[in-house]
DNA sequence: GTCCATATACTCGGATAGAGGTTGTCCGAGTTGTTCGGG
DNA sequence: CCCGAACAACTCGGACAACCTCTATCCGAGTATATGGAC
């Protein structure tokens, strides 16, 4: 059970546009450099950040990435979620069976986390942000 | 970015170790059917369990499984990361970077997962059980 | 009855293997901005 | 100067592959109990 490297790719991608903060858009090739990835996988993760609504593409010359909320919007949880899927992260008895007292504690802590995650926008970490 | 069936299966059999509280081992081959595992594959689950010192197994005839500490001190957390270690979920930059902001949020995110999975002891559900 | 060999019922651990997810790469297609040549 | 064609830069999406983990099975080895026969 671990966080996908997919997901850090679009945490710290997600920072750094929040932190640019410009209307025009970044290129993939820019993105990817910054944190030693290949374009063409960095661009595959940024596809479902646009399915989700946090960023959307400009095509052609000069186009790219950029922001598509308010960045005291998004928290760590949407971009989570748009990565990782939004499922439960415990299923207990094949289909949601919630008499499972098992399955009831597991959700209960998950939420305690996902809490913490929804909490936590992108802008707070923009001024302080270190490990680009 | 899943739990997967095995710790599912571990909490389940803690979880019926417990109920069951007898001195005698129960034998993995009941354990397994209760569940509908492989006898062999959840042998593989449980040798994670008698490594973390959670249970102890006997061998030879009318061997089995049995509890090895109290079931009051038994956590969610401690099955969990028996089976599924104690790495942390998130690892921003290959090495243990503590600057990372990003890093950090996550952790501290994780913690309040781990508080509460920490926090659930066995014993509690012991009486509530369903979904054996 | 006692002792020992054998059978029986278990766990333990390694080898193996299929399924599925993760992590990438590669390439063709479509889109937009730029450049350049003809009128 | 103006228009259009060609070009370059860029994203999009699918196909594909290598790799790893998860899930599971199988089997031989070791171990503890039960059985049963010889004395």
């Amino acid at each position: 059970m671990k966080y996908s490297k997919a997901t850090n790719y679009a945490l710290h991608t997600m920072l750094y546009l929040c932190s640019v903060s410009s209307d025009k858009p970044v290129g993939v090739q820019q993105l990817a450099q910054k944190q030693g990835v290949s374009p063409s996988y960095l661009s595959k993760i940024l596809t479902k950040l646009v399915k989700a609504e946090l960023i959307e593409s400009s095509s052609g010359a000069n186009g790219g990435y950029r922001l598509k909320g308010r960045k005291e919007d998004i928290s760590f949880l949407d971009i989570i979620h748009a990565v990782e899927g939004s499922a439960s992260l415990f299923e207990c008895c094949g289909s949601e069976d919630s008499r499972c007292v098992i399955q009831q504690v597991m959700l209960a802590a998950e939420e305690a986390m996902e809490r913490h995650l929804e909490n936590t926008k992108m802008i707070e970490l923009v001024d302080t942000s270190s490990c680009d």
